[in-house]
DNA sequence: GCACTAGGTTGATGACTGTCAAACTTTGAC
DNA sequence: GTCAAAGTTTGACAGTCATCAACCTAGTGC
């Protein structure tokens, strides 16, 4: 039986401590975008290593973080697994229509 | 009379060409940011020297260079005056909503 | 305990970017 | 023609960021 635990990631922001800026530096990198648009699509969560990145495991965890710390995804663990979490309804409270928006619009990664 | 012309400026991107990458590149910069929300809540073309931004002219005539590659402006001379006309509907027609969900985000530009 | 799996952390590096001062260009007015 | 007004262009510089290799950590199953 796998643990499930989510105390050891604390470094999720309050959805006050979403910001704008943040939002917008975290998806301004294609791989990061990518990794969101991955999320929307399954519509489950997913661990870091099942995603199609094409960068090393070290740059996927940095943008993991970064993402994180933008308030998009929440993290939590599966065992050994890290689970990623699209943070939609806080995003969407906060910034109303601006991640459908992204998402709805064309987008060519590489 | 003031001789209004749009030839002097040749380098605007077609709507078919602008890309969400740019949009975001253009976007994540807050003094850039806040040139577009300055010419939304106008609702007219403003010229450059009137805009309220924080750094030089030669550091401003950089950033609107990018929101003008970027195609969220258009650029056209009035004299000696360089005009700003938001190109709202080609990027409505792009990216639906896109625009109007980041004017109507709240961003706080020290 | 031991090996395996999943992923994070730590520098280091190269590229990009926002910023400015100084010199240049174009237009309009006198 | 001369001068001022409004911006642009050209380096230069400092800070940030995406990327990687190498090493480290935590849980799982035997």
């Amino acid at each position: 039986m796998p643990q499930i635990t989510d105390d050891r990631i604390t470094d999720h922001p309050d959805v006050e401590d979403v910001t704008l800026q943040g939002v917008l530096e975290a998806l301004v990198d294609p791989v990061r975008r990518s990794i969101v648009r991955q999320l929307a699509e399954a519509g489950r969560d997913i661990r870091c290593g099942m995603f199609d990145i094409s960068v090393t495991r070290s740059t996927g965890t940095h943008h993991f973080k970064v993402l994180r710390h933008a308030g998009i995804i929440r993290q939590y663990y599966e065992g050994t697994s890290r689970m990623n979490a699209l943070r939609r309804d806080d995003l969407e409270s906060v910034f109303p229509g601006l991640i459908g928006a992204i998402l709805a619009a064309p987008d060519v990664v590489h």
